[in-house]
DNA sequence: AATATAAACGCAACTCAATTGCGTTTAGAG
DNA sequence: CTCTAAACGCAATTGAGTTGCGTTTATATT
């Protein structure tokens, strides 16, 4: 992703661009799947950023509903980018029971938000399926 | 719930009764909501049900479709009964974000299963709506 | 009723993703 | 250039959940 348009969104998230959030969002955006804190220190370690900084930028990122997070049943999160500006998810994803892959269903849609009722009030919806993937399947 | 029912249920899942275990069934059936382990070693300290036969007995029920597994954002795993005979959810769940609960919404029913697509097959969903309950907003 | 065996259990130690504290560096506004 | 809050690095800490292992118990079989 270009610098620019990096900066832009860091800008527009009121946040400071950084030469370590500008890897971090380019690393997320290229990967276009959920990625683990391990997997993008990995990828990120030649820029050097410290596993909290990832961590407290992810959260920052989160806040501005630049990335999605993601829980796929062993207890260790995963970030996506996606921009949509909700902190909740716009599309669903699906976790393979096989390889444990984590895939963002950006081609289906969710509805724009389940009508509230009887007092509720929902804001966000967060759908997984879960099964096996075309590679395990 | 009662103790033939109990014995019933363990006997067709395959797992021995035990008093424990019949006390954690009727402790998740009577809180008719996802509990913590912290809050069932609470409601089940007369029973001295160890933390440790606690994970191991939900994990089994968890495998038997006795029991859903849910996991609200603060990565503390929440148990609920319900017997459905699936280890997926049957209905969604929403979370509160002012309060933290977290509530089984029994009467929205999911479609069966998502149809499957280009390869996936689709065993299972988890819907989360998060937002404001009726005692927050 | 006695016996055998695998399942269930209790306790202590362990794991490790995520967080916290704190001193230092840096982006970016003025 | 100066100043300040934001961002950062490193070490230590947290705590939900797991593992190892020796003991107890449910339950099927004799
Ligand atoms: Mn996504
Ligand atoms: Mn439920
Ligand atoms: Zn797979
Ligand atoms: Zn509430």
């Amino acid at each position: 992703m270009g610098e620019e348009k990096i900066k832009e969104i860091l800008h527009q998230a009121g946040l400071k661009y950084t030469p370590g959030r500008a890897a971090l969002i380019d690393f997320l955006w290229r990967a276009s799947r959920p990625l683990t804190q391990e997997e993008i220190s990995l990828g990120l370690k030649e820029s050097g950023l410290n596993k909290v900084s990832i961590y407290r930028a992810l959260d920052s990122f989160l806040q501005a509903g630049l990335v999605h997070r993601l829980e796929s049943g062993d207890r260790v999160w995963k970030f996506a980018f996606c921009g949509c500006g909700s902190r909740g998810h716009c599309h669903p994803h699906f976790i393979c029971r096989a390889c444990g892959k984590v895939e963002c269903l950006t081609k289906v849609h969710l509805p724009e938000v389940a009508a509230s009722a009887q007092g509720y009030i929902i804001e966000e919806q967060e759908v997984y399926f879960k099964g096996l993937c075309p590679g395990c399947s």
